[in-house]
DNA sequence: CCAAAAGTGTTCTATGTACACCCATGC
DNA sequence: GCATGGGTGTACATAGAACACTTTTGG
């Protein structure tokens, strides 16, 4: 009786497998890159895949995925935002498989400290992905739909710049990200309408003429509503 | 050592909770209301809860989910949506419990469908719940305010009425879930403007001068795409 | 004929879009 | 002094908001 008890908890849990993913992205060389890892599966052995951590009981599910992201990373206070949970049947032969998905932004400057442990870590632009195991690839397009649709109504490309930038840089995160051109004065007039970046007094040289570098106001409303398309 | 791995594999097991819930809404009485079941759960003993059900290897997540809704009401082919994960550490006295829930949207007219077996499940009216178990009053106020946001921008609005519809109801529909009201012409003007509802041959009678029945044109783009705040 | 709800247009305001030149610095 | 990128304003088109009366039916 008791061991038949212990035998449906073993198998029960061996049909359920829960993990975190989370699909890590940055501008490098002028394009949105995404940090992949090698799988170690052996199903998907050699092949990339999103990084991930099996879930820890003892931290939340943020925790977690913020946990992962320390580990290839050395970011502190990373934007991240879960994405969605995927529990198909067929994501997994044996097991059902479920992926709790979350998405980071991390800004550029922090590359350098981004360890790529020999060759089993590599930013790869999301326009050029490897094979990903799985669905994977499923998983990051609707990753980067979600990151242009967030761009469109909320003050999410920050988290991509360095602390202070400026409004040029800016607009090419912008239009790296969209994949279209943005008009100069439309930009500035209209991002600096919003609030949600402040001059500050330095300025950026380089050839030309020296920039203004504005930083994000961290106290302007996080969320900007979207106006409404319905009554 | 096999005992050992044994071992093992049930504590972690025991450590993780895995469920499904749906936030069920429906317009009932000129009020958004919510169906809520009775915890039978030990901890939140009598207290009301969001219906949901453990999660079953052999279905994906959203299949358990409408499975779960097709139990407590007939409706088959409600829309149903992900809504969020849960896993903070704080939500279970002794194991971290992973809710994924889903909300979903059913017609006035389905409400007679509704199973209401005993007095263990009702219709609550999202403006004056009762005590919920755990962080469920938190859950149906964020999945509250992701249907308001939601039908600023699409089309969900339909989902809660019959097949077919005066404009008339379509808008008290809007109004009784935005809280607010709006303008006759101008609701009209831009619903059909938009394109996702068509005229009926039909009328609807009743009281003063008959209204022309209305039906989702199910051809039409899902969900349309909001304008941008940001270039 | 009256009560009750359906249906219909126009004006004004705000927001988005398109577009070209001068400015400050380093070399 | 020139090459390089930074910075600025205006006119036009489009979309939203405010607003009041006529129409059709049942009793």
């Amino acid at each position: 009786m008791i061991l038949s008890l212990v035998m449906t908890k073993i198998e029960m849990d061996s049909l359920l497998l829960c993990e975190i993913r989370v699909v890590i992205f940055s501008l490098y060389e002028n394009r949105l890159q995404s940090l992949l890892s090698k799988s170690i599966e052996p199903l998907g052995s050699g092949q990339w895949e999103i990084p991930g951590s099996p879930i820890k009981p003892d931290l939340s599910l943020e925790e977690t995925a913020s946990t992962a992201l320390t580990r290839l990373t050395n970011i502190q206070e990373p934007y991240l935002e879960q994405l969605f949970t995927y529990g198909e049947t067929n994501r997994h032969p044996e097991k059902q498989l479920i992926s709790v998905v979350y998405f980071a932004l991390i800004p550029t400057d922090s590359h350098q400290n981004t360890i790529l442990i020999d060759q089993d870590i590599k930013w790869s632009p999301v326009s050029s992905l490897p094979m990903l195991v799985a669905d994977h690839h499923q998983i990051l397009q609707y990753a980067v739909r979600r990151l242009r649709y967030k761009l469109e109504y909320s003050a999410v490309g920050f988290e991509l710049l360095p602390d202070t930038f400026t409004l040029s840089e800016l607009q090419q995160t912008y239009e790296i990200i969209l994949e279209e051109t943005l008009d100069k004065r439309n930009f500035r007039r209209r991002i600096l309408q919003a609030g949600i970046i402040e001059p500050t007094p330095h300025q950026k040289g380089g050839e030309g003429r020296p920039a203004r570098l504005y930083r994000y106001r961290p106290d302007a409303i996080a969320e900007v509503k979207a106006r409404r398309l319905f009554p």
